[in-house]
DNA sequence: GTGGCCATGTCCGAAAACGGCCAGCGCGGC
DNA sequence: GCCGCGCTGGCCGTTTTCGGACATGGCCAC
């Protein structure tokens, strides 16, 4: 159904898969909620493309050069997880939200763990930005490829915005 | 994701779906269990082929001039509920079986209300001959399209067997 | 300040209910 | 005796239901 491929980072492996145009999901090789991703058809042509400029961003993001991705996504999801994602992706870079920031800007400002919930359901790891989104205390909390990674993207990106 | 064709028979109107270039569906406009079938795409020239085909094939049956279907099936199900559906089909033209003797030919002799079940989820109406199971006592028990139906076709397939 | 309670959407596992059944009995009628 | 009828209990895969657990945070009572 869909086209798979992978690429090193400062993270480890990612794992890119792209499905009619768009990308479909980004995985870390040690990841709690990720699909099978079984690779199906040989490849479509615009899957491939689409899957070659994923990686050329994801580059120039950790190598500090670009803070707003600019690629079609298309993660699916139930209607509340969508309207989430949709919300984390106007977290700017460099900046953190808490949960209870992100369920007020999508309209439920009780349904917090349900936000917490979704986040560790994105499929768009990095891109659409979950890992902007610390507990109100300032703590980690939780991070679907390990909180260690949460940690350094957050460092990361303080790094290159502070840097600027 | 599938291509869905409708037709009319001695029994209504047909609807069949096709996918992959293999029959996927047949129900009745009355059906216990049918999904929903949004027709998606266009259609792809080779299902619009098998379908015609199955239609052709069809219309033979109710005919009475052909006795035992050629076509590509694609019915998908749990593995009871395959291994179920194939043993349907190895029943002949005009004959019947009770669901305890189904039951046995699948090698699980005590799953006898288990094969009721998959039996009336069978997506590929009279292809695959469920309509040719009945009680231990002779009894109809009930068909997906209603027992009304499941009369009309034993009668007609006794009808065609004894003429010939 | 601290501990408990509740709200919220989704997933997951366990448990229960539900059939397109059938064989074994008991019972009444002949 | 013999037959037919109907009830009962058990069989088994699937579906439905239900109860927790979660990447949380505010509020209230002590």
């Amino acid at each position: 159904m869909s086209t798979v491929q992978t690429m090193e980072s400062p993270l480890g492996i990612l794992t890119l898969a792209a499905e009619a145009g768009a990308i479909r999901g980004i995985y870390f090789d040690t990841h709690r909620h990720a699909p099978d991703l079984a690779a199906g058809e040989p490849g479509a042509f615009e899957d491939l493309r689409v899957l070659r400029e994923a990686e050329r961003q994801l580059r120039e993001y950790f190598e500090g050069t670009l803070r707003s991705f600019d690629l079609p996504l298309a993660a699916r999801g139930t209607p509340f997880q969508e309207r989430t994602w949709t919300a984390l992706r106007a977290i700017p870079f460099g900046e953190r939200r808490s949960y209870a920031a992100l369920a007020a800007a999508i309209g439920a400002p009780r349904a917090v763990r349900a936000v917490g919930g979704a986040n560790g359901r994105n499929p768009l790891s990095i891109v659409v930005p979950c890992h902007r989104v610390i507990g109100s205390d300032g703590s980690l909390t939780g991070y679907g490829g390990g909180e260690e990674r949460k940690r350094w993207l957050l460092a990361h990106e303080l790094r290159v915005a502070c840097r600027a």
